[in-house]
DNA sequence: AATCGGAACTTAATTATTAAATTCATGTAA
DNA sequence: TTACATGAATTTAATAATTAAGTTCCGATT
């Protein structure tokens, strides 16, 4: 067989509760208002029609679309065990590299992946080539994939860009006119962190939506898609590890809220390089937290093994 | 078919040039060695080796491999029109795109594109895919690409991306010590831009080499790979552009050149404020001539259409 | 003992097939 | 007559099937 027919099914389906609402002898609506109800094509509504025929539910004859008998648990279409959609490929591969199952530098079998992923293999290569701008992975030349995979180096790396990315943004922020929406946001923000703060003994896990709230909201300023981007993929790697390294959660926690804190009101001062160095400061004391969750895993140890070419 | 077996082929008429240079009654080395000569796997290595036996060409059975005659032109197997390398598709597509034989917003058709390009189909779907990084090309939902293009917003966006990338690197550089190599660099780029200078009314063509080398050079300074990768898009499209773009060509170089040179001067001076001055002044330049070159080919005025979903 | 060869087994590139979307032409009812 | 519905053909891309090439394992030979 070739592309599956689960569009056809599931468009199959819903007709089918659609028409248990009605009545015999009612009739169907156009083939174009079917299409736009069920967010298929013609095509599809056709075949659906052509089924229904069949099935002897209904008396097709060009325009006149009569229902003949209401459906039966019997007539619904069986949908195929659903392939898995790409975000949540992304949120997989992504846990199953970072949470280190797999070590630097193997190679990927794109047929074997594809299975334990559920996704057609072609699909995990698209998702690869496309994963390709991450550095997290890279073709070899005559076929097949090479995890390169979530090393100390690349973990530094990652730290360092991202600090550029929001020193730059901070740059920005604090020039800022008091108008603009962004202090609102800080306003609430701050709220939210001393909110934290009084309660951080029991809920010292809410600081990882926080955190990524904050971030957000200094890079929310820079309109540029290429940080955008990488804001995202950032995001990801630092959301991942901040869940995982459990030591010290609180008290690490307890210190960034003060450290972010601290930003908040260099940046409300106006003076750049006291916003620029209480960031810095925090953004050294995050680097140091992620490669501390990679020593936790034992990843650091080894330089990526010499690849074969 | 499937697969091709170009490779097969190429080694066989490989093995036949070799054979030509032995005598009758030679006998071939051992499969591996044979393997490691052609740079392919021993599999390909019998399928030669049954071809010759095929071909009378020689004496085969177990290890003893005996030449029993000279091969002729006529032996040789015929190489298939090759596909284009993945590089060659890089630069076309790029050039395809930047020179806007097509207006932003257009859908792309995997198929017939391939063709055009002589690339199998999913060749392309790879590196659209990988594309995905540039911002040039999205993923339609429900199949196939859209060309985002590249707009004046693009061109906007670039640019600010590339300024933040190079004032960090130019910040960093300035507190170097004077024993890293980059100053020798620089003392020679320097050397380079006032030679030029001095033959500009000629030469001033030979400036978009020079552009990219002193960029590269200030960039190279930082060691990470996601500033490394950008800066390979970057200097590309800054790169096309720069050829295009006609107008005042020499003038401008010649701008260009004095704006590098009092770069390179501040930089020396170990003033930070004003290294960084230099280059954002150079840089603002830089995006004014990008967007005056997408005004030259009528591709700013109409925003982005609406796209189709 | 070290290397070589035979052969099965993996892996991924390419082609072929099919579902679905789109387009164009034609017909019908307001 | 005109707007909209239908019929049918064409185009497009997702998936399966096929085949070349790479890898591994094991027994044989020097």
């Amino acid at each position: 067989m070739a592309r599956t027919d689960d569009r056809f099914r599931a468009a199959f389906n819903d007709t089918l509760s659609w028409i248990a609402q009605q009545k015999i002898g009612d009739s169907l609506p156009a083939e174009t208002a079917l299409a736009d109800r069920l967010k298929v094509s013609r095509t599809i509504v056709r075949a659906v029609l052509a089924a229904l025929l069949e099935a002897g539910m209904l008396h097709w004859q060009a325009r006149e679309k009569t229902i003949l008998r209401l459906p039966t648990k019997a007539d619904r279409l069986p949908l195929r065990d659903e392939y898995v959609p790409r975000e949540l490929l992304e949120r997989r591969f992504l846990e199953w590299v970072l949470r280190f199952d797999v070590p630097a530098g193997t190679p990927l079998n794109v047929a074997k992946l594809a299975k334990e992923f559920s996704v057609p293999p072609h699909a995990l290569q698209e998702f690869l080539s496309g994963l390709g701008q991450s550095g997290l992975v890279e073709r070899r030349p005559r076929g097949g994939w090479l995890l390169l995979g979530f090393t100390a180096a690349y973990a530094v790396e990652l730290s360092e860009f991202r600090s550029v990315l929001e020193l730059n943004a901070v740059r920005t922020l604090v020039h800022l006119p008091r108008g603009h929406a962004v202090w609102q946001e800080l306003d609430a923000l701050e709220r939210q962190h001393h909110d934290l703060a009084a309660r951080i003994d029991t809920d010292f896990h809410d600081f990882s939506r926080l955190d990524g709230a904050f971030h957000l909201a200094l890079n929310s300023i820079v309109e540029n898609r290429f940080v955008t981007q990488f804001q995202k993929i950032i995001s990801l790697i630092f959301h991942y590890h901040y869940q995982w390294d459990k030591r010290m959660e609180r008290d690490r926690n307890e210190a960034a809220i003060a450290e972010h804190l601290a930003i908040i009101a260099a940046l409300r001062s106006g003076d750049e390089a006291a916003a620029v160095a209480a960031a810095s400061a925090h953004l050294l004391t995050s680097k140091a937290t992620l490669l501390g969750s990679l020593r936790v895993n034992d990843l650091i140890p080894q330089e990526q093994a010499s690849l074969p070419e």
